[in-house]
DNA sequence: AGCACGCCGACT
DNA sequence: GTCGGCGTGCTC
């Protein structure tokens, strides 16, 4: 049947496809990339439907200008998943087809496809199971075969969270299946990734970042997600997505076997272990050697740690001291007049960065810091709190004939290694070091988040890989109960879901934090007052607010902060949705994290 | 989203 | 007077 009209998708952030006519020389299917003249200027768009009417005056009808490829690079599933994502994501359909579309396709080149013929494997089940284990060498023995297997029928996906371990796993991933392997993730080139892309369509094993999944080829029949506990996961930004429900939606859309594979699980997904609807593989873990030590006193460099250190040196063993904070000192102020160094843009404290140099903590922007407080006149500016070159120094005069050196710095001979828990790439390096001690355990126990034990607890367990002898960490506070259960995960996490079930959180109940930023402070309190009263409206929701964000204030912007706690996380999406795309078109800016 | 249009306040 | 920030509405 000839039709007249064809419905495009136009890469705008409304849920509306644009009617536009046929020129009766086009061979066009659903799919397919066109050009056509919108709003004055031409456009890449997208055909979702044909018709013989339009709502729309058909003399008012623009013509489609010309066909972009002959065969279509979206399919109708594909128009279809980007349809259901845009349900409760902060994005149109629109949008997230055009995510689907490698940035080379958006521009208007005529492209001519190899046709392939796509044979969706039958697939009728949509299965979850997480496979624990301590590094990826180990947990890939695992599901190896399933790839494999999964690969005589269609395509397999597995991601990644950082393209370095991407790139890591590629070079063990090639040694079985290299003919089959196409890379995806968002640093490569225009042209490299519109290549992988096209070579990524059928009966292909992809590897790739968070961005990936949306490049699925039609035939996918596996997807894997490795490191499932990582944060990267988290998209911070428009469509501020999580990786691991997009993967479930997709799983689920395409009743299709979903992997998630970590050393271990994040808190929601052990909660559906526990209650069945995800299948659990644990296979045993190499023992770990971690050593509580309780420190007593204020000096970092106590008594009892000084001569650990010294009596590892001896053992001729390289040291990791383990420090968090960057740069020397950490506030600055006058000894006399007491005023303190902040950014004129931000909120933050000065961290001092070299001896003349301070550095915002949020903006990175740097000032030069006198040495007579510039308010009093009189006063010497000082240094508060500890950086990790800062300890450097205290260390080389602890210690005046070791070679100690930061993780950047070090060389072969360094026989102490101050390093920050950027560390932890070096999981990916199958570099390793002999013994490390973990210094600021207690700051990470008290960051005012309910998150802060699990994340701790997460951290020492992967630090404790990259140590061949042991792990010291140091705390003052030994009867924290991340202590009691350290090394028996399933106890530590049977406390931790309770005490979130009992304070109401995650992952029993989901949290949005609204953040809306605007450089008109008192409009921007009005309005986010507006929407806090729209949003207690909701039944079996509870709005927290308004909070000051935390900082309140960043590069000459002001931050406030609603809080909504709800059971369903569907229902808490499509609240958000509702209400924030109004916001649209306002002055202010909305960022959302959900949890 | 991106853009034009129209309204109001502040200031060479 | 007019420049520019911001709210509103439209795109086949």
């Amino acid at each position: 049947m000839n039709f007249s009209v064809a419905k495009i998708i136009l890469p705008v952030a409304i849920n509306k496809s644009f009617d536009y006519k046929i020129p009766n020389s086009l061979k066009l299917k659903i799919g397919m990339r066109v050009l056509v003249d919108f709003n004055n200027k031409k456009r890449v768009g997208v055909i979702s439907a044909f018709r013989n009417t339009s709502e729309i005056k058909i003399n008012k009808l623009k013509t489609i200008l010309s066909d972009l490829e002959n065969f279509p690079s979206i399919s109708k599933e594909h128009l279809n998943f980007a349809s259901i994502l845009s349900k409760y994501y902060l994005y149109s359909q629109n949008e997230f087809v055009f995510m689907m579309l490698p940035q080379y396709l958006k521009k208007p080149r005529k492209i001519f496809f190899k046709e392939i013929s796509i044979i969706k494997p039958q697939k009728d089940k949509f299965k979850r199971v997480f496979i624990k284990n301590d590094t990826f060498n180990k947990r890939y023995t695992f599901w190896k075969n399933i790839v494999a297997e999964e690969l005589e029928k269609g395509s397999v996906m597995i991601l990644f969270p950082q393209i370095s371990y991407l790139n890591y796993a590629r070079n063990i991933l090639e040694k079985d299946f290299s003919d089959r392997i196409c890379i995806l993730h968002s640093q490569q080139k225009e042209k490299e990734l519109f290549l992988n892309w096209q070579n990524s369509r059928k009966r292909s094993l992809i590897l790739g970042t968070r961005v990936a999944i949306f490049y699925y080829p039609l035939d996918l029949n596996l997807l894997i997600v490795e490191d499932e506990n990582s944060p990267y996961y988290f998209q911070e930004e428009k469509p501020f997505y999580h990786l691991l429900e997009l993967a479930t939606l997709l799983s689920k859309f395409k009743k299709i076997s979903l992997i998630l594979s970590a050393d271990y699980p994040c808190l929601s997904t052990y909660k559906f272990i526990l209650n069945g609807q995800i299948d659990f593989k644990d296979n045993l873990s190499a023992n770990k050697k971690i050593e509580i030590v309780e420190t007593k006193g204020s000096k970092i460099f106590s008594p009892l740690l000084v001569e650990l250190i010294r009596k590892n040196l001896s053992d001729n063993k390289k040291i990791v001291l383990l420090w968090n904070k960057k740069g020397f000192a950490r506030v600055l102020y006058c000894n006399s007049c007491g005023y303190s160094f902040r950014c004129q843009y931000c909120s933050g404290f000065l961290h001092l960065l070299d001896v003349t140099t301070g550095i915002c903590s949020y903006c990175y922007r740097k000032q030069v810091i006198p040495k007579i407080c510039l308010a009093c006149n009189k006063g010497y500016i000082k240094g508060k709190g500890l950086g990790i070159q800062r300890l450097e120094a205290i260390l080389k005069n602890i210690y005046p004939d070791v070679k100690i050196a930061t993780l950047e710095d070090m060389t072969a001979d360094t026989q102490i290694i101050l390093a920050t828990s950027k560390i932890l790439n070096f999981l990916y390096k199958d570099e390793f070091f002999d013994v490390g001690f973990l210094l600021d355990t207690d700051m990470f126990l008290s960051q005012p988040d309910y998150q802060a034990t699990y994340d701790t607890f997460i951290y020492i367990n992967k630090l404790s890989y990259i140590f061949k002898d042991i792990l010291y960490v140091m705390t003052h506070n030994k009867n924290h109960y991340i202590f009691k259960n350290l090394l028996k995960w399933e106890e530590f996490y049977k406390e931790e879901l309770q005490l979130r079930k009992q304070f109401d959180l995650p992952p029993y109940k989901k949290i949005a934090d609204i953040i809306i930023r605007g450089k008109n402070k008192n409009k921007l309190s009005k309005r986010v007052e507006n929407l806090y009263n729209k949003l207690k409206q909701y039944k079996n929701v509870k709005v927290y607010g308004p909070l000051e964000n935390y900082p309140p204030k960043l590069r000459g912007k002001f931050y406030y902060k609603l809080v909504i706690k709800s059971k369903s996380q569907i229902r808490l999406r499509q609240i958000l949705k509702n209400e924030i795309e109004q916001l649209r078109a306002s002055s202010f800016k909305i960022a959302l994290i959900i949890r």
